[in-house]
DNA sequence: CCTCTGCAAATTGTCGACACTCGACACAGG
DNA sequence: CCTGTGTCGAGTGTCGACAATTTGCAGAGG
């Protein structure tokens, strides 16, 4: 059958991919499900993949419980795996924990940031501005995931890096596009010049105020328009569907989207 | 020989114990990294699990990664798992997340927290005053921990829950004993009993304050005794045993598989 | 005496197969 | 007509085996 569908891993950490096979099968479904080709509520059948990617049941396991533990998808213990659709009120937790996290690295990163990362956040935010003006939402919004990752990187503390990787993850699925789409990001280049007038005058408390404010006005959003699902993509409802939704058959786009530092 | 080497796992959910056998090699090996009977460094082979445990490498092979992608173990692609260690400077950070999350529960919780939460809270700092007094350094733990695990259960933001479950697994199995054994435990009882003065307050702001104060208290003990190894690898427990820096088998059963499961 | 290279052992990565459990459907009974 | 139960099917959980790769050692060469 269709085997080896795999897309390349965008991943120029400098090692050569020299990944063992789950690991494929691992950022392959990772990036199926980030992308939102898989919408949550999907099941996930091991033999089904197994055969789509051509490999055997093994990998996919293993790859299913690294995804499991990530919170991408869930396991139920007999009844296979489901992506994971995270409910308004979770990701309004999420957002509460992005706050505090990010508002911490921006503490630390201050005092340790290079002029060269001050100017890279300069150059993000300017692309950001340019995207913005154009509408190019796909790219403001990678900008914008550069802007605070750098901040987050440059804090220094690899477990808050980490953690803010994997809460990003989560939350990244759920483009919020009718949110933040209309006039807000035009406001959000502002306030990320806030903080990077902040950051340049070394004032780490203000900058991280600034980018708690910053990040508590999406969650402000999703408080008034709470219990409507205005976020999530795709419907996973009508539980009761005469037959379950399968994806044996997943193709790889090609689309090399590196989510990489 | 009752080759079953699990010991009770302490989890009464209510459910009754379905579990699947993974998911109890899981349970096991990570009590066992946590009671720091597996030091970090200890090179675990699948192949004496297995045996040791009297499973297959396959649920084995499961657990492991699961522990790895929890951060307990460490596998390289071809080089087998071992179990991870945090270097002081890891640990540091630990705190500072941890400082943050639990700062951001405080300010969650306050205003959500039942009466009788608050007592529950009065009646651990009570406890943790008496095993001061006893020097009963494992139950003022528990109770120390109790303490912060009820802040953030309150704080009702199940992901900021699972991050700090997550984060204090990381950093539970370096027991600071000689760190704050000494005359720390009642300091860390007045300010406890400071927190819980500002809780009933309803002073959310000043018990986050103080809350952040409290955790940056060990945080600053690692700084001034920064790159020593102060703190970690366990106590000299179990100083009988053959010198082992490279065991892969953790019991010497020699039986082979008797009794059915 | 040191170093490079080839072989061998060991361990992990992967695969296919079997058993057991859970869910659904159909049939019988009230 | 509704409900309880028995059976069938699908799918996961687990196991044993094969193959690829890495590590260590031994021997030869410089």
């Amino acid at each position: 059958m269709g085997n080896s569908a795999f897309a390349m891993d965008g991943e120029a950490t400098g090692k050569l991919e020299n990944l063992t096979l789950w690991e494929r099968v691992h950022r392959h479904l990772r990036e199926e499900i980030l992308a939102n080709r898989l919408p949550p509520g999907t099941v996930l059948g091991e033999v089904a993949l197994a055969e789509s990617l051509g490999v055997s049941r093994g990998p996919v396991r293993e790859a299913l419980g690294r995804l499991a533990a990530e919170g991408l998808v869930t396991v139920r213990p007999r009844r296979g795996a489901v992506v994971s659709a995270l409910s308004a009120g979770e990701f309004r937790e999420a957002y509460q924990v992005r706050e505090a996290l990010e508002t911490l690295a921006a503490r630390l990163a201050v005092p340790r940031l290079a002029p060269a990362e001050v100017e890279r956040l300069q150059a993000f935010v300017d692309e950001q501005a340019k995207r913005a003006e154009e509408g190019n939402v796909e790219r403001f919004f990678q900008a914008n995931q550069a802007f605070h990752e750098l901040i987050v990187s440059a804090s220094g503390n690899r477990t808050l890096q980490e953690m803010h990787r994997q809460l990003v993850g989560h939350m990244g699925r759920y483009r919020m596009r009718s949110l933040v789409l209309r006039g807000t990001l035009k406001r959000s280049v502002g306030e990320h010049r806030a903080i990077l007038r902040a950051i340049r005058a070394g004032d780490a408390e203000k900058a991280a105020h600034l980018l708690g404010e910053h990040i508590r006005v999406p969650q402000r959003r999703l408080e008034e328009a709470s219990d409507e699902e205005v976020v999530l993509t795709s419907a996973e409802d009508a539980p009761h569907l005469p037959r379950k939704r399968f994806v044996p058959s997943l193709r790889s786009g090609g689309s090399h989207e590196g989510d990489g530092s």
